[in-house]
DNA sequence: GTCTATACGTAGATAGAC
DNA sequence: GTCTATCTACGTATAGAC
């Protein structure tokens, strides 16, 4: 059916993003369903597991969109320093706008769920060790040795998640602006 | 009196706790006062503000914690390098135990608060600024100068922050080493 | 596929006895 | 200071009509 995909669809977007702004446990069925627009009564019958499902589904989305968009804004660049400069600085202005923001990470669903759902961290494990080879990938591409791409695409995941919680608590992108600064001196050759 | 300090401690004491591995969201009322074992009736005595005003308290708590502790291990060293070495791998030990973490930094809260409940967000942002400045402060002790020193400050501050996520979605303390592991050339003069 | 109604638990919070 | 009882709201989830 063609309306089966339609609403699956529209819901799936609002739990997306009230997931990345308020977590998994500050989110409420019922607030996706008012959110969305959808029929109230088809949240079960498109999600037989309820809640988890969705934000397992949720978390597959924003890894998609996540990784598409860096991957969009890493490659063919001039060297290794610009592109991820540029890709960092990107972010940064998505948390200028001052209110509700919507999280570009998973950083907030993944540790609320580490100690409590396994399935959901086992998810964002996958998401986060995804970005990791991507940013070795980029390196290679730009000429590092294999295992020293492979040691900062873990260090440049964990300074842009830490900068985006800096980021939000702060209300602004400087943190991520300043970690763009500091890849200056990490990725010298 | 004397109880009333005790019972409103050892309250703190769960609270604190259980906010740092579950979350703001995800820690009831009830499961505070089970924990701790306190007089159910109490709470609203205690803290009249309820649930807000205990994580207020709590992230307080917190704060002193972890400076002091980031003090200590900070301090006594021989050069910048060996001090953020030895601070960042001591807190790596905590995250290989595997289960049951008891978050190290105020990261989850945070997040979690920050577009939602302004005082909360603004009790966590103050204590971000804290670690900034300590680790500024430090930094100029070891002679690096001082605009240099705040801007690592920052930079540190995420990559912590970052990496401990990274450690709790991984259930083991390596992104914190390797973050221990590029500071060497970060830090290099 | 969607709707209404509702079950059932637990959340945070309050009142008033003790 | 502490206890019990209780309120109201909301959480997830289900049943069954349409």
């Amino acid at each position: 059916m063609k309306k089966r995909q339609d609403t699956k669809h529209i819901i799936l977007q609002s739990a997306t993003r009230l997931f990345q702004r308020q977590g998994y446990n500050g989110t409420g069925l019922n607030q996706i369903i008012e959110e969305s627009g959808a029929p109230k009564g088809s949240i079960y019958y498109h999600f037989p597991n309820g809640k988890e499902e969705i934000a397992l589904e949720a978390i597959s989305v924003m890894r998609k969109l996540l990784l598409e968009g860096a991957e969009k804004d890493l490659s063919g660049r001039n060297s290794a320093v610009e592109a991820f400069e540029f890709y960092v600085n990107n972010i940064a202005t998505v948390f200028d706008s001052g209110d509700c923001v919507e999280g570009l990470s998973i950083g907030l669903i993944a540790s609320e769920t580490a100690s409590t759902h396994e399935k959901l961290r086992h998810a964002c494990e996958m998401v986060f060790k995804d970005w990791q080879s991507l940013y070795a990938n980029i390196l290679e591409q730009y000429g590092f040795e294999k295992a020293r791409a492979v040691e900062l695409g873990i260090t440049i995941t964990a300074m842009i998640e830490g900068a985006c919680l800096l980021s939000i608590t702060y209300q602004n992108g400087n943190a991520l602006r300043m970690v763009a600064k500091q890849l200056l001196v990490l990725l010298k050759k």
